[in-house]
DNA sequence: GGCGGATATGAAAGGGCTTGCATTCGCGCC
DNA sequence: GGCGCGAATGCAAGCCCTTTCATATCCGCC
């Protein structure tokens, strides 16, 4: 009846309980090698009898580090971002690191408040989705000494380390093929660029495939939106029903581009006879519908997976962040077919 | 020049800045009424101007509590999860909690490992899925004295703290819809039952069902499989290539059901007029099948409202946590159609 | 037998915050 | 004018761990 029912065990409890002191708890836990076999077993066995599990956040206190990466996604609700974090959290967990997931809601002061607060529970390094950021959150993050690694983007003038791919040099080529259809007229069903960097870019992607081709921009028209299917559905209706309609849809994401999908079946449009339809990304979604929406294939999970790779050498053996950068495929498939004959 | 640029600032920066204790700093920020707004603004002034942010561990060692939520859930990979957690994750944000999620890949020994971790973290209470898990994680639960909430199951017998809905009952209702349509031979895919209660008692609910329809257990088939499309087209072909064909498939969630539809087109099946399909859950996923797919509309969103809601009150007031029972409803769509003439 | 050098352990100093208790101050009131 | 009281603040203990430095122990070897 030595303990106090409602609190948890302390090192001193083990210590006391294995008659040794808590100095030689830690490093039977933290480094067995240190301590005699003996020891350690008695150790063992009284952190088995306790239930013993340390705390967080002493620990925390008292190594300055947590082996916790912290990363903020723009949203949980839908696949884009959940396979390439699985992967991250898969490799991570494999190496004894814990992944902390935030997600902003695509807001940049949510975002900003996620930063702080898991700075503030100790994140040894951050993980961020885009450049796109307040420079006072930036300079707080420098000023805390946090390494950081941006994904699910790729920019060469960038300084920053990086590990992601050219969103738009994908959605460029994306629209290369959609040109070489003989589409002219296209519509872009995009997010909020202000915010989200790596739609800007998509959408840019898309505007230099036209210019180059020497289409006039007014030949482009762009539907901004929140990510969502019934949004891309909503879109999607919206820019079928203006006087010149377009023949091709293309869409910032598979999400949108499922409701666009969706939409057309609705409205009693054939995909793609009456109206071809793209997405990016490639989740799973993408093959779901019928016909399958051609997009863009983004290696989510490789990129999960090194970006673990490249934090956990920075912080075990302080190898540097050096930005990667990975290719995008193209996946053309049913959704996508030639322009019409007007 | 008085902070060395590599290591935070701390109370006692900010109390030495603004010419006061460190307890005076203390309060300022957690307890701004017990302080004269003339102090108050100076702290806040040096906190500003140092960028201070409180050391998440310090302050949970000393006061015995984070506000922190954790919730461990089976998968991110897919939505059924997502929304409820979304909306968890709103509420409590809004009454100034934080929400840490992990996700257990369905694995009972990585859902105790993510448990001790959330505690050792400093959880102030969890949520968890369904009701199975071993008897020693039970008590390590109890013995730290954590308030735990169960979700996404309900069952009258049991006493722990719930806020779910009744899985076996709505699966049975799905199900005599199903026999009244005049299905007779049933498959279903599902995952292993073994680990997931919720699973177990959808598959104890269509077999209720059936036996109340005085049919032969033989007329149902069960195939046991992982989540996931794919999974859920693989087993919509193994099904089907059976014998004694089945005029149904239903599946334990929609996502599976995805699959199956996937795969009844691949195989030239028309749905549902050669062959029926049904899902659970009615997540967003449901709606983008040509045709949409018959499930069970879980109120995910209100779960997950009303669990935040229960966690804070506790948490705040000490209001015990009281199960709560919420309904589902039958979502009867196109994929589901009576059983063709034999 | 005694000494050097591993090897194993302990004592104690933080690390940053909260909070109970003590102290100070200014005010109203008798 | 002095007393009591509430408001504002300070002091310092305590939360639980890691880690440096010192100490104790044991071994082999000359």
């Amino acid at each position: 009846m030595t303990k106090d029912a409602k609190s948890a065990p302390t090192l001193e409890d083990v210590a006391r309980l294995a008659s040794v002191s808590t100095a030689t708890v830690s490093r039977s836990l933290n480094f067995p090698e240190l301590v005699s076999d003996q020891t350690r077993e008695r150790v063992q066995d009284a952190v088995d009898e306790l239930g013993y599990s340390p705390n967080f956040g002493a620990r925390a206190m008292a190594s300055q580090r947590t082996r916790t990466i912290g990363a903020i996604i723009p949203t949980m609700e839908n696949a884009v971002f959940a396979q390439g974090i699985q992967a991250l959290q898969e490799e991570l967990d494999g190496d004894g690191y814990t992944l902390l997931v935030a997600s902003s809601a695509y807001r940049t002061d949510l975002e900003e408040k996620q930063i702080r607060s898991l700075i503030a529970r100790g994140a040894d390094a951050l993980l961020l989705i885009g450049f796109k950021r307040a420079p006072a959150i930036t300079a707080f993050i420098k000023a805390r000494n946090v390494p950081t690694l941006i994904t699910w983007a790729f920019d060469p003038s960038r300084t920053d380390p990086t590990i992601g791919f050219d969103n738009r040099h994908a959605m460029r080529r994306l629209t290369e093929e959609v040109l070489r259809l003989g589409h002219r007229r296209i519509a872009l069903i995009a997010a909020d660029t202000d915010t989200n960097d790596r739609v800007a870019e998509r959408v840019r992607g898309v505007a230099e495939a036209m210019r180059e081709a020497a289409l006039p921009a007014d030949n482009l028209v762009i539907h901004r939106t929140r990510y969502g299917i019934d949004t891309g559905a909503a879109g999607f209706a919206a820019v079928m029903s203006q006087p010149d309609r377009p023949s091709v849809v293309m869409c910032a994401n598979d999400v949108l581009a499922v409701g666009a999908v969706k939409q057309a079946h609705a409205m009693g449009l054939r995909v793609p006879e009456d109206v071809s339809i793209t997405g990016f990304d490639d989740i799973e979604l993408a093959q779901v519908t019928t016909p399958e929406i051609a997009t863009v294939r983004v290696p989510h999970r490789d990129m999960g997976r090194r970006a673990a790779r490249a934090l956990i050498a920075l912080l075990e053996d302080g190898t540097p962040l050096e930005s990667q950068h990975l290719n995008t495929e193209l996946r053309l498939r049913g959704s996508l077919g030639p322009a019409p004959m007007p």
